[in-house]
DNA sequence: TTCTATTGTAACATTTTGTTACAATAATAA
DNA sequence: TTATTATTGTAACAAAATGTTACAATAGAA
């Protein structure tokens, strides 16, 4: 689980329901990489996934796209839950007191943010030209890592990264159309669309029969040629059409 | 969310954690028809989906586990989280108010129960010649429905039930192997495999290209013949093998 | 012995996918 | 202007997967 201002959200987390949290894994598009957001905090070198928590009339796919809002300033994201971290060994309560205390809070022993928190897992597809990370009150930062090489992180975050990524290749197939339109710019190349293909699934692809699939879907329009510069045949730019 | 015994509880859900519980869709497959369990609670006649809750120093997957050890006496069952439900209209405490005074309570206005739950759902596939239901501290019995013939249910239990079996869909190919091995007796024929598939899909296949790709994925072994008394050549009977 | 329903598998057609090849072309260099 | 280069779009063919039809093999009943 994941941290917003604790003077927001009041000592006791009063307003929130108790025991919850959710954490998101937020992928973008960009140079040919994959890559996600990632918080740091204050005076403490910790990376963490963005996360929140669930107002107490709230609904949790809302208390989601509030906490995406926040971090990237995009309102109408595409993000699907994907697992429950739940077991009681994932929330040690270290790394949350030095950052309370990097804070310049003393932390009770039972501070709620301290206590086990079971945590809704949601991954996100951003354009990465439109997003704006913004860090929550108590990080310094909030960037884009490439998925290859992540610093340390927090607690059982690595493994919920993981587990966004694998469901990420289970689903392309089907749903290669919402994630390339939320992942790439509105129009783009097919090398562009083969490459985020590529990169998600982590092998190459042979180039004649990735474009005859794609044209074969029947989602894809032809707007015209990209002039890249580049001592070669300057291709097609394309964008996606309602099926 | 559903429920325990609440005196096995205690009257302020102690022990419990919080507004977080877990409802289960537990399938069977009897007869060339998918079945779940529902609990049918005492003068009520109120159907719901298995249920409960996270002890405290509980992991999440290992209460479900126990919840689903305590409805079908099976200890090692094929599960899998499929979605969080979250919204906080779903609950309704009316109908749990009305299982509470049936069960000779009184509840107060705040009490634990009646207030707002969001529910991991989970899926379950069990052996139904296997499987021995069993009714909770609340309910009358714990019994197998036909999924095209299930009753009014409790709450959002239905889309529940509707969106765990989308999730079984969506899953079929992948995890073919598995889930018949939970689903079927140890041994059976290719029609019986078929119209397993059939029923989960709900679509009528070709039976030679079925028996085809099912031989070709090399997970099955040919153990006998089997004489159903049935005017007409006899079936081979099959068992999974590990690949 | 004949008949019926179902099974196992072969045979063929169709579709999809994998692979190779080649002409078209945007810049650059000669 | 004319090669040269890298990349693109698509055709062409091969291989594999899938859809469809057909038929011989039976276990029992008539």
């Amino acid at each position: 689980m994941s941290h917003q201002s604790p003077d927001a959200i009041g000592p006791d987390g009063a307003g929130y329901l108790p025991g919850l949290a959710l954490d998101a894994v937020i992928f973008g598009f960009h140079e040919n990489q994959l890559r996600i957001l990632l918080l740091e905090y204050r005076n403490t070198g910790l990376f963490a996934l963005p996360g929140g928590f669930i107002r107490e009339h709230e609904d949790l796919n809302a208390a989601a796209r509030r906490m995406l809002a926040e971090r990237t300033g995009l309102s109408d994201i595409y993000l699907e839950q994907f697992y429950v971290f739940g077991d009681q060994a994932r929330y040690d309560p270290e790394p949350m007191r030095s950052i309370m205390r990097a804070n310049g809070l003393t932390p009770t022993d039972n501070h709620w943010l301290l206590r086990r928190f079971v945590s809704v897992g949601y991954y996100a597809l951003v354009d990465f030209t439109k997003a704006v990370p913004r860090p929550d009150a108590l990080s310094d930062s909030c960037d884009w890592y490439d998925l290859n090489r992540l610093p340390a992180l927090m607690q059982d975050h690595q493994a919920i990264v993981q587990k966004a990524l694998e469901t990420l290749r289970i689903n392309l197939d089907r749903k290669l159309v919402e994630w390339a339109a939320s992942l790439l710019p509105d129009t783009f190349t097919m090398a562009e669309l083969q490459s985020l293909y590529e990169t998600i699934l982590n092998e190459k692809l042979h180039r004649s029969g990735f474009q005859r699939k794609m044209l074969s879907l029947g989602v894809l329009e032809r707007i015209d040629k990209k002039y890249t510069g580049g001592a070669h045949k300057a291709p097609y730019v394309y964008r996606f059409v309602a099926g």
